[in-house]
DNA sequence: TGAACATATGAACAAACGAACATATAAAAA
DNA sequence: TTTTTATATGTTCGTTTGTTCATATGTTCA
């Protein structure tokens, strides 16, 4: 058994039976890479109170459109976005409010 | 200016308005990029609520000693984690409540 | 003081990543 | 139906990242 090694066995013995599964913590920092960049963040965060067009949020934020839209594929690969054609457009939001929730809560420990 | 090309101008402008400092944003990032590996999200959920020396967080987690310091390393420097000596030991112990606080809504996020 | 133990650090390397550029698709307008 | 506008996708490339192996630092105990 690993316990032997262990030294405070107490507590290890207990946090080893708590852990989640390998690969709950695995999607959850996939979750937390996605906004670990600071172009997303920014996209998520223009999107943060209204709906937004591609070329609007390049102009918006100052990216090139290729940049954008390869970010927003991703976004919407995690579920964070969602979108719907318009015309030409598409118009982008955010999927839940689940993302103004972590967005919010990352600012919150800055401000300390 | 840059409002000419914008399609939505009336939320665009509010956008512009309300968007935070790049630098902010930047920072915001960097701290959701710490969040965002499985070897990392596994130590800080190993201190979730206890703390642990490294030795047995590479037993608990099956990690090589080398790499669980490595990333405690790079977790100390953005105040996630903070540390004591014990003797030849070294106690590492989650910073504040945010990180927990963050841990738990991204596992909400995923739990739905 | 020297061996044993616990942790940190440095260097090397492969894998993953994001930006940029070019091009493709799709809808609307002329 | 050709052109224009809006967006998506494929590819290349330099950079960053995490792991591993080797070694250094620091602490305890004989």
């Amino acid at each position: 058994m690993k316990e032997d090694k262990i030294q405070n066995s107490e507590a290890a013995a207990n946090i080893m039976k708590n852990m989640p599964e390998d690969e709950y913590l695995y999607d959850l920092s996939e979750l937390f890479r996605i906004f670990g960049d600071s172009t997303r963040i920014k996209i998520l965060y223009s999107l943060f109170d209204d709906e937004l067009c591609v070329g609007d949020i390049s102009s918006i934020l100052n990216l090139s459109q290729s940049s954008v839209s390869h970010q927003l594929r991703i976004l919407k690969d995690s579920k964070l976005v969602k979108f719907r054609r318009e015309g030409k457009s598409m118009i982008y939001s955010l999927d839940d409010d689940h993302v103004r929730s972590i967005l919010n809560l990352g600012m919150e420990h800055l401000e300390e």
